[in-house]
This record gives structure tokens, sequence and C-alpha cells, in this order.
DNA sequence: TTGTATGCGTTATCAC
DNA sequence: GTGATAACGCATACAA
């Protein structure tokens, strides 16, 4: 607009570095990618004057030429779930490191990721979408996504991962819960508990059902009663009312394995603030992610890990993995989970 | 690449629409803009056909002409601070509604707000950008983001919301903190509190001087000794510490402003757990935010609040006025504060 | 109402 | 090592 004033305001492109710099336009898009080849003295002048000019590629453009956005899509139902809201953090950090953004979505709270949410992500063009929520198939992200490479995150059945020696269909991450769940069922076990309550989360969820499955498998293997399910949506509201009713509708329990942190919370909150019960003496409790509220003295929770940072590690590989060999075999992380002991057993 | 087989493999595009509808591509483009003159009925055709073919226009593509990203970016040191996490959930949904979607960007936690960041996140063409962090200056916004928006979260000084006749330099919401801290030492003093103590947010910040400043002044005003400072930092563990420090090496209090609700926690878990202190029968607490754990029974403190809803729909507004009259004068947006009773006052 | 031509800012493909 | 030229997918001014 006001090109031939000399004075630049607005963006400054890469035509107006060139210029600055008699240099051609290409060389300056050289400048930037550094795999190209370019007199290492025109280089730096052109960056020098390029931070002069305040000028950045437009990475608009860069992606409709080259196919890369360098944008992931991250869909999640809720962004102040505690658990999420930590996997985010990481997450954006991570990536950004690499060189790429973060593009955040909200699915419903009711977890019906519809075609139009996959639809309008597409429209920004993700190189990779991560999707948190368990009950989209693979192939309907797959379909809606066809230059995005989705990550889907895993939780395998009990007995499931022998199966799979045909290999995955898609990039995933598997979640193994076994380790954590046994030790956790070893100690409660340990302290004398038979009853064990499960404080379920959202019932569609499959994180949620393949817990319940492999806390169910672990109980049988040791000899245990099949747990009591005290129906829960992993909030902390639900969770309270479920162990009211769990005790005063029910049969009480001696121990409560809850789906999530904050589930474990509001079963604590319930059991001591309303019920007068005491923990662990009383009743025992687990919860499901190890969250930083996790350690505050209020609930000092015994809970079953993810590593965080490993987590977001391998999720970070697998896009770089994929992006650099579009035409790979589906690949496939996984994650283990352990027991992190605190005060709520004993 | 494979256009000749007549399978659609990748993405399609606006070509591919127009020759399955026997139209021209403007044609299709047009069907995707509303405001545009086209057949009723050829737009329908088209948008199913484009449904089909599962086809969304490139967003990208579309930026570079329009000048519009429709990518809004938000700065957060944290984003697992709760607060934050709560409103970057919110805003997420509500722009989403407008045909936006978040860019997420972190800041080191120490607050040092980069040029580099900013030089980074320029690369990807937000139309706006709002900065959670107070510390970076208006200014330095302005000058890495010259096609974008910066909205300036703002939190006027006592008194300084008068001089403001002259209108401010930038877009921003004003956030008024004194309704709320006024209501909250009314109350305090009300059951008989005389030394009250503010366990501070991080020293740096803004948010954080301008709340004790705030609070000084109605102190004051309401004939109250100053307030006993104890340095913190918005986290859980600092808080917790700090309140130890308090009343083991310094004076103690009957009271405790806390600059956030994590903080809150932190200092009742303290007083409680630690100190063996009843509250609030002993020690009487305000938080700052009311987060969603502020209910939860075991803390179920007395805070000031923002009302999240309201900040959001605030800066959307500033936002959308801003796209739709760039040459506007500076907007503003102001956000009031209230208390919140609950138990740990009494 | 519709189609043609042009340009957005960048990278890839060629030449040299 | 370097520069001209052609895409990338879309929206707009203009002409019809």
């Amino acid at each position: 607009m006001s090109d031939e004033s000399g004075i630049t305001r607005g963006r400054a492109t890469a035509e107006m570095v060139a210029q600055r710099a008699n240099v051609s336009r290409v060389a300056v898009s050289r400048a930037f990618n550094p795999h190209t080849s370019l007199k290492p003295e025109k280089r730096d002048l052109i960056l020098r004057i390029a931070q002069e000019l305040n000028y950045t590629p437009d990475r608009a453009a860069r992606a409709l030429v080259s196919g890369r956005s360098h944008l992931v899509g991250v869909i999640v139902p809720d962004v102040c779930s505690h658990w999420e809201s930590q996997e985010i953090d990481a997450l954006t950090t991570a990536l950004q490191n690499e060189g790429f953004a973060t593009l955040l979505f909200k699915t419903r709270t009711d977890y019906s990721m519809d075609e139009k949410l996959l639809a309008y992500m597409r429209g920004f063009n993700p190189d990779s979408v991560i999707a948190f929520v368990e009950n989209v198939k693979p192939t309907t992200l797959a379909r809606f996504l066809d230059r995005a490479v989705p990550i889907y995150v895993h939780y395998p059945y009990p007995g499931e991962a022998d199966d799979e020696e045909a290999g995955p269909l898609h990039d995933r991450l598997n979640v193994l819960q076994r380790a954590g769940i046994e030790q956790a069922v070893a100690l409660l076990q340990g302290y004398g508990a038979q009853r064990i309550a499960y404080v379920s989360g959202l019932g569609k969820s499959r994180a949620n059902t393949a817990r319940e499955q492999m806390l169910r498998t672990v109980m049988a293997e040791r000899g245990l009663p099949p747990p009591v399910i005290a129906p829960s949506d992993y909030s902390y509201d639900m969770a309270y009312a479920a162990t009211l009713d769990l005790f005063r509708i029910g049969q009480g329990a001696d121990a409560i394995f809850a789906a999530n942190d904050v589930g474990a919370f509001g079963v604590l909150d319930a059991l001591r603030h309303e019920l007068g019960l005491r923990v662990p003496e009383d009743v025992k409790v687990v919860g499901f992610d190890d969250i930083a509220q996790s350690h505050w003295k209020s609930y000092n929770l015994t809970t079953v890990k993810f590593d965080l940072a490993e987590r977001v590690r391998a999720l970070v590989r697998l896009i770089l993995r994929r992006l650099n060999n579009p035409a790979a075999p589906a690949l496939q992380e996984t994650l283990q989970t352990r027991l992190v002991v605190r005060g709520t057993v004993g």
C-alpha cells in the first residue's frame, strides 16, 4: 500500500528484505532454510536485515507450497480437566521446541465428537492431530484429515496387547495400565482390604472401561471378589455423590479405586467430611493419574502414575517420525504405569 | 497427483468440487462465503457435493489472500495453572463458535517473554493475540505483531482508573479489583480480624502488585494497619512455606488474604495440617479467582471472584470489534469482581 | 448471477 | 552458488 514511501508499514515481506540486501527474493527464502546452499556471509547479511525489518517467513504461504502447516491439532473435551491441562502444557512446550504450534479444539462435554468439528479442524490443515477422546474411531479421524496424521491414544483391554502381532492400523500410543493396577491391588491386599469398589470414569470412555476390565482381571487373578462398581464421570462432584450412595444405599467398601485423581478427591472428601470415616484407617483410597494436586496435604493421595514427560516425548516422536516418513507402516509407542505410594493407603 | 484416476486421494480442492458440480471454481468459493451472491439451488448443490468429497476451503490459502488467518494466539506461562486453564477452555469454546481457533504458546515460567517467542508467533499470522502475562509491554507486543491485534489484560492500580479520561493506547480489558477486595476486608473486619497478612503472587506480576496495592488502600481507608506481606509466587508449595514462616518466624495473623485460590489452598493446608490451627476459628482465609476447586469440601474457600464467562465474552467482543474495524480508536472493556462467601471466614 | 484474470508470500524446479 | 519461473488454493475486481 505505502510501498513507495520507503517506510515499512504493516508486515515485512521477503521481497522487501531482498531489495534492502540487494539479493533476489529466492535468496531470502534460502537464508531461512538451513539445508539449502547459500554463501554464509550472504545468509548472515540477509538474516541481519530481516531482523532489522522485523521479518519472519509467513507460515500460511509456506504451508501452501510445502504442504506443512507446522500446526498440531489437539482435541480435548475439557482443557481444565487437571490431567489434560498438564498434558497440553507439556505438549505445547515440546512442540514449540520442534517448531510446531498447538491448535486447540474443544468437543462437547458429552464426548460426542461430531464430524462437524473434524471438518472445521481440517480447514486449518494441521500436520498432525492428537485425540484425547477415546471414543472417536481412528478411521473417522483419518477420513476427515487426509493430509494430517492422526495419533490415537489407545488403552488396550486385558490380554488384548498379545493379539497385536499383526501390527496396528494407525499410529498410536498404547498405555499399559496393568503394572500400576497390579501394584495398587497388591498394596491394598497387603493392608487387608477385601471389598474393593471402583468409582468409575465416564462410562463411554475407553480409558475407563479398559481400566475397569484390568482391575477386574487383576483382582480375580489375586483371588479377590469382583469389584463393586460405583458409576461416575471423572468429576469431583459425581464421585462425591457416588461415594455417598455406596455407603448409604450400598454395602460400603474396605477400599476405593477411583478412575482418576480428581474423582479420588471427591471420594476422600465424601468419606471424611460427610460420612465421618477415616482414611486410610476405615477406608483406603487409590487414584489414577498423579496430577500435581495429589501431593497436597489435604489429599496426599496414593495413585497410579503415568509419566507425563515420557508420554509427551512419545507423542512428539510419533508425530516427527510420521512426518519424516509418510509412507512408513503404522507406528506404535507404549507407556507404562506405576504406583506412587502416599498417605491414603496404610 | 492421481487426478486422472477419478479417485480422490489426499485433499479435495475447490477445482475438483467445481468439476463434479459442473460450475466454475469461483462458484465454489462463493458457495462458502455467505455474503456473496449465488443462485440458492446452485449453492446447495455445491455444498452437497463438497460434503461428499469431504472438501473444506483451505484456511492457509484463504489467509494468504484475505489477510485473515482466523487464528488467535494465546500466550501463557502455565496451561495447568487452574485459573488459566479454565480461561483457555472457555475462550477456546467461544472462539470456536465464532470461526476462530486457539493457537497456544508457552513462555518461560520466569515470565521472561522474550522477543524470540513473539517473532516465532508472528510467523503463524494470528489475527489477534491475548497476553495473560502482565509484564510484557503492549508496545513490544504491537511491534512484533504488525498484522495481529494485541489484547492486553490490565489491572489498574488504586486511583489509576480515574486518570484514564485520555483513553488507553491499546485495546484492553480492565479488571477492577476494588469491589471484591472491599467486600472481603469488610467481612474480615466484621468478624473481628485486625492483623491481616497477604500471601502474595509472583512479585513481578502486575496482577499481584495491583492486588496488593488495592488491599493496602482499602485497609487504610477502613482504619486497619497495613498488611504483613508474605512473599510467594501463586503456587501451592510456596504459599504453604510462606504460611509456616509467617507463624513460626513472623508474628502470625488473624486473617490471610492469598493472591489466588491455589495459594489459599496452600495456606489452608499449612494452617490446619502443619500448624494445628483452626480455620476460620483461629485464622480466616480469603482467596482470589473462584476456581472450580474452591467449593470442594476440603477447602470450601471464601474468595474474590472474577466472572469467567463475562471475562471471555469481553475478550471475544474486543477481538471481533477490532477485526471489523481496524481503524477504530483503542477499545476498552471493564470487568468487576465480587466476593463469594463460603466456609473459611466466619 | 456468473465467469475470467490477477495476486496473496512462499518454496520447488529448473536453468545458468 | 545463484536467479528466473511456476506452482500452492483461494478470494476479489472487473467484465459480461
